[in-house]
Order: structure tokens, then sequence, then C-alpha cells
DNA sequence: CCCGAAACGGACTTCTCCTTCCACTTTATA
DNA sequence: TATAAAGTGGAAGGAGAAGTCCGTTTCGGG
């Protein structure tokens, strides 16, 4: 679907480019939702102009970023499915790893948290998310690791809160999200 | 400390004061955390000149709100305390009381998280919450309903974590933060 | 090596709010 | 009820951040 016409890229642009997300992704985790557009181009060491080039309104790099963070998180959920181990402990290494890059992508919760619009965006690696998910709980269930009643949503809600509470470590020193998975997602488990 | 001078204010001033925190409540919980003052003072009902005089600035009005809702939840907690009934289930309900909150002032979670100023605010009603808190889970630890090693500082993430998920159902039917309360405290269960 | 197209930089414009100011209204006191 | 003080409303000011424009620079095919 959208298939999009491949057009070659002049080599500077697409090093600026990288730069750009790379510099926007810096600068909003350490300065979160408003972040400035002549900061993240600074940051690029590029002009304003350029970073209007390749991304024409601060949404659209803000999106660009979400996508990006949750096409790696997608992709990280079907590795879990398919890799080795009990069930369970493929539930916890893949809330780590998640924890691991919402971590290093501080201010995307807020984001993502803070406007309707940006859901859309997802919607595509959301559903990836979700059918992942979905297997390794049921898989989870039938092994007796996972609690009966447990559903998508609640994986949902706890990777969210997840992403939070590693936004929270800027501000909270005595948050950890590593403790907070060994916490609440011991919930999920089966009593 | 800093006794207040009290003075009496005029009966209308007063009237007004209560209409724009209540407006301010409202507002930033359906837009969020960029509510405009002049949509505050409209909602209230009011000219912007009395929203300033009321509180010199946004910021001010913030944590007006912030420090309204912290006082509030560490009122909670040490109801809590004291109640009847198992630490368990006090525990329990004191979450959910919380949700409530949360739930009814929106916005505030992401004031919270997104500044450290606010921080300076709210430290009064924090230690207050610290407080109750460590006993309620002392509490619960002697009577061998919570884990062991549960610490203040997860109830704090857990607290943080569904003042999220009540923000969150705004933009996510599919979130609960009723739901969430059952499975991540459940987290902090013995077993 | 040359030239047209693509990309760049950053001063400048525009727009969006927060906040101020002051003539006018309401309250409380005598 | 008259008067001073307190409070009010909303137009206008001002700060700051998003986004535009165009002269200059860089790239890459011939």
């Amino acid at each position: 679907m959208t298939a999009t016409t491949e057009k070659p890229m002049r080599a500077d642009a697409r090093r600026n480019r990288e730069k750009v997300i790379e510099a926007a992704r810096a600068e909003f985790a350490s300065e979160g939702q408003d972040a400035q557009m002549p900061d993240i181009a600074k940051r690029a060491g590029v002009g304003v102009g350029t970073v209007y080039r390749h991304f024409p309104t601060k949404e659209a790099l803000v999106e660009a970023l979400v996508r990006d963070h949750f096409s790696r998180i997608a992709d990280l959920a079907e590795a879990a499915v398919d890799a080795e181990g009990e069930p369970w402990d493929r539930f916890i290494s893949l809330a780590t790893i998640c924890g691991e890059r919402c971590a290093s992508d501080r201010g995307l919760a807020a984001a993502v948290a803070g406007s309707r619009e940006i859901l859309g965006v997802i919607a595509e690696q959301e559903t990836r998310l979700r059918a992942a998910t979905t297997r390794l709980i049921e898989e989870g269930r039938a092994t007796g690791q996972v609690r009966e009643d447990a559903t998508v949503e609640d994986v949902s809600m706890l990777m969210c809160s997840l992403a939070c509470i590693a936004d929270m470590e800027n501000t909270r020193p005595d948050f950890s999200w590593r403790r907070y998975v060994e916490v609440a997602f011991e919930g999920m488990r089966a009593r």
C-alpha cells in the first residue's frame, strides 16, 4: 500500500536527514516536548531551512520519530514471539528491551499520550504490536505462567506506563524503570 | 511555618477565585498541558484580568492546582493508614481513590512529569505521602500480604503510572485505570 | 571540468499566546 | 446612601517560537 516512489536522494541530503533525526531525538530527550526547531538545527549542525526541507513542520518531525520508535518496538515484540525460552521469560525480556528503547527515546511517551492525532500515525505498528503481544500472552496462559484473565490491553497499559516511568527518570532520580518492570509486570503472572 | 496573614477577601473575589480554579481544572483536563489562559477565563465567565489578579502567572495557577491535588491525595493516604481492615485492602482502596482523583484532575500528571520546578511545590505533600505510604506497606509486609522487598519508591512509581494511565483514557478508550489497578498493583502482593 | 539541479543557511516574517494596563463596576463600611 | 477601596474586563502590548524565502553552496552526470 502507498508504494512510496523511490527517488534517489543526494548523498549530503541523506546524511543531513539522519543528523536531524538524531539531533531531534536527543533534543526531545533532554528538553521534553517543547524542544525548539532552531535548537534541533543547531545540534544537528545545519540551518533551520534544512530541517524544514526534510520535515515540513515540527509535527511531521515528531511523527517520524514516533513512527520509527514504534516500528522498532514492534520488531522487538515480533522477535520475542519467535525467540527461545519460556513464554514468561520472553515477556519480561521484551519489557526490558522496550524499557531500554523508551529510556533512549525519552520525550516520545508524552508526544503519544498528548495528542489524539498521533495515534493514527502509529496505527500500523500498533497492529503488529498487538498481534505479537496477543500470541505471547496466549502462550503464557497456555503454560500457566500468565494470569488467566490477561488481555492485550493490559500489556498495552503496562508498556505505556513503563514508557512514562522511563520518561520520568529525567526529573525523578528515585525512579527506575528496571525496578518498575520487576514490580508492575509481576502483576501479570499467574498465581 | 509561613503563617499566611489572614486577609479577608471580598465575597465576589472569593467566588471568582473558585470559579477560576474550577475552570482551570476542567480546561487542563480537556485541553491538556497547553490550555490557554483566555479560554480558562472564558470558561470561568470572567475576564483574563481577573484570572491574573488571583494568579500572577499561568505557572502559579498550575502550581495551585497541583498543590491542591497532592494535598488531597496526601490526606487520602493518611486516612488509609488509620482506616479499618486488612493492610492490603486499604492499600488497594487507596490506589482506587487516587485513581478517581487523577481521573478528575486529568492533565496534572503531565505537569508534574514535565517540569523539574514543580517538584519543589509538592515537596511538603510528598513528604506526608511518603510517610503514610511507608507505614502502609510496612503493615502489609508485617502481615505477609505485601512482598518483602517492597519500597516506598515502588508505590510512588505505581501511583505516578496510575496517574499517567488515567490521563491517557482521554485519548485511548481501550485503557482503564481501574483495570490497571487490578493488574499492576497486584505485583506488590507477596507470593 | 562544467553546469544545472538539488540542497543549504539563516535573517526575517508571522502567528500564537501570556501578560499588562486602566477605565469602569462592585462591595463593604460609616 | 455616599465613599473609598477592592475587584473586574478585555483591548492592546510584547516575547518567543514556528515557518518562509532566496542568495549562496554543493553534488553528480555528461
